[in-house]
DNA sequence: CACTAAGCGGACCGCGCGGTCAACTTGGTA
DNA sequence: TACCAAGTTGACCGCGCGGTCCGCTTAGTG
């Protein structure tokens, strides 16, 4: 019943491929084909389909592994002493993954496959905890959700994108920027609903 | 040397295909076919390739089809009488557009064609009177820029598209957010130069 | 050390893409 | 109306993709 572990090559294989296919993405886009993705981890074509069945399961794992990583440090930091650095700090983080490598476009190539959905879910939650206590706390305008901070938490990567040559610290600057209309003072009345997200 | 001009149902055609084109990669991003453009504006695929030479060609006539109309508003707008309504209405208008059909995808694909840069520049000067005009009359914090703006302008529609089933009018609610953050009130100091664009 | 199943590699397949071309049709002119 | 350059068409081409498959290699075991 117990089937036999994971042979260490193999294992060691395995973590060759989601590196390169990391890099990969971040350099060609979605396009990046499975072949180069083979040939820079050193494997075999082949080798690319023992481990994930099609192009998009690997895909949903690299999102996963993100994921998971961003998730951990907002569940850290909700016991930290102050909410609104907590937020920054998680907000700062989010955004200095994606500088390094942005592989953002990978989520719409992989929605609908449960552990993606899972690994999203644990994300939201923790955004949800950290701005909840922050609003709370008064350092927040209480009319913004977690759906809004967690969507808008890959605005300033995306808004320093279309600068060909930028800094790249630029996107520190949009985040400000958004994290100011985040602030109780500039606050006026929104328009339309806050979103529901799954 | 005057060469004689295109010939009636030539123009016709190309209009058609600009139409179709637009609609085709608004459903499928980039990856859209040009067979299926063809077809979609009833005609055979060699027309395509008699009106633009290259599939890229193609979009950036789009482009700058839609970069001129947002550039003719901001223009007009300069001589509206409140200048922070007038900006507002620029950057309401420019969302509005891209809701109806998000092709901000096709931005990266025709780089490098100068008659896009050409069109992207009358838009960026637009936007920076617009925005000198309302920093001036102290309606904008003192620290924002007209690229800022510039590059400001894309992001709630990039934000309420992550949303699944999202309100049409969900960018409204990051649009006015964003211009909170972008009041004299909320301002703090910003990390990181503002950028310089083309 | 011998055995075996797990793992590996790369030639191979079918497909759909962007782009070409030569035979055909048609709008505009004199 | 007769003419022809401009315009149209769809079969066709080569390519590179995601995915398959089978003969070979090798890690782990008793």
């Amino acid at each position: 019943m117990t089937a036999r572990p994971q042979r260490a090559d193999a294992a060691r294989n395995r973590r060759l491929l989601l590196a390169a296919a990391a890099d990969e993405f971040a350099e060609h886009g979605l396009d990046a084909s499975v072949a180069d993705i083979a040939t820079r981890a050193g494997v075999g074509k082949g080798t690319v389909f023992r481990h994930f069945a099609t192009k998009d399961d690997l895909i949903a794992a690299i999102l996963i592994d993100r994921m998971a990583e961003l998730s951990a440090l907002g569940e850290r930091l909700l016991a930290a002493a102050d909410a609104e650095a907590a937020l920054r700090e998680f907000l700062t983080a989010a955004a200095r993954q994606r500088q390094e490598r942005d592989l953002s476009f990978l989520a719409a190539a992989s929605e609908s496959i449960p552990e993606v959905t899972a690994a999203r879910q644990r994300m939201l939650d923790a955004v949800d905890a950290l701005v909840g206590r922050a609003r709370d706390l008064g350092v927040l305008r209480p009319d913004v959700t977690g759906a809004d901070v967690f969507l808008l938490m890959c605005a300033p990567n995306y808004i320093a994108g279309y600068v060909p040559d930028a800094s790249p610290d630029l996107w520190r600057r949009y985040l400000a920027l958004i994290l100011d209309g985040l602030r109780p003072e500039a606050a006026r009345p929104l328009p339309a609903e806050a979103p529901y997200l799954s």
